[in-house]
DNA sequence: AGGGACATTATGTTATAACATAACTTGTGA
DNA sequence: TCACAAGTTATGTTATAACATAATGTCCCT
């Protein structure tokens, strides 16, 4: 139910539903989640999510995780900056924690130069297990 | 704690076929790709690729890059430890730099503590420019 | 103001590309 | 004959190309 977005422009129904479905999610839910729990809503087909979520995580609403190919809606404030996140992902219950940390930004930067390399974009994923998990 | 890896055992035809195509090539390539290369050479289908990545993989002599669903020999020595690696993606040539850097790895054992996470491994991919990218 | 003409954006639809694995069969050597 | 590597077929999963339509905005002319 959530719907105010501070950064942009109102979103369009479609980008309503699919950020609706992933803040309703417990986890990251996949793009072809999205739309089977989307159908009776309208939606049919795979490029409708997928131009949702290409806005939505445009503007940092949602995140995508790159080593199980699903989405997240964020859970912290602004994440439209391109500061770098981490995200730990629980291999048993999949859910996602998500945690900024200045200081690992800072330090790909200095290893990225030793190597010549110019830094756009970091991807961290953490895989593990959460604390719920290992207690069960 | 178990760090055995079947790195003294002999590879078998389609992972030395497959570990080949990947060292000579000058970046990364996808399961796919690798499996066109090889048909003259008698790779016909993708399980016989991707069995041979899946144990390639483990022994840690090739890597594989979640953000591109692509492959990529080892540019490192003893790369069969859990430790970090760092994998320096160009988005223009798509070569590949891969970083051994031990404080990014306390780094994330640090912060995940923070979240009650037990980290099990580590995604780093840094996607920018390469120094070649950003002279031409 | 009202109404076309045009551009722009969002959406819908079909088909297919690209990536990955399940399930079963066959060969091969201890 | 047992285990395991390899081969084969089929299917599942993720993502995008390509095209068509609808909705909206913006401009100019009357
Ligand atoms: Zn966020
Ligand atoms: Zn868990
Ligand atoms: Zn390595
Ligand atoms: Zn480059």
């Amino acid at each position: 139910m959530i719907v105010s977005t501070q950064r942009d422009t109102a979103l369009t129904r479609n980008q309503s539903l699919v950020l609706e479905a992933l803040a309703d999610a417990k986890g990251p839910l996949t793009a072809y989640a999205i739309l089977d729990q989307l159908r009776d809503r309208g939606m049919r087909a795979p490029p409708q999510v997928y131009r949702a979520l290409d806005k939505l995580v445009a503007d940092g609403m949602v995140h995508r995780l790159e080593s199980i190919n699903a989405f997240v809606v964020c859970q912290l404030p602004d994440c439209g900056s391109r500061e770098t996140m981490i995200f730990a992902i629980c291999s048993d219950c999949s859910q996602v924690t998500e945690i900024r940390d200045g200081g690992v930004g800072d330090r790909f930067q200095a290893v990225a130069e030793q190597a010549a390399f110019s830094v756009h974009k970091s991807i961290v994923e953490l895989r593990g297990r959460c604390a719920h998990c290992r207690a069960s």
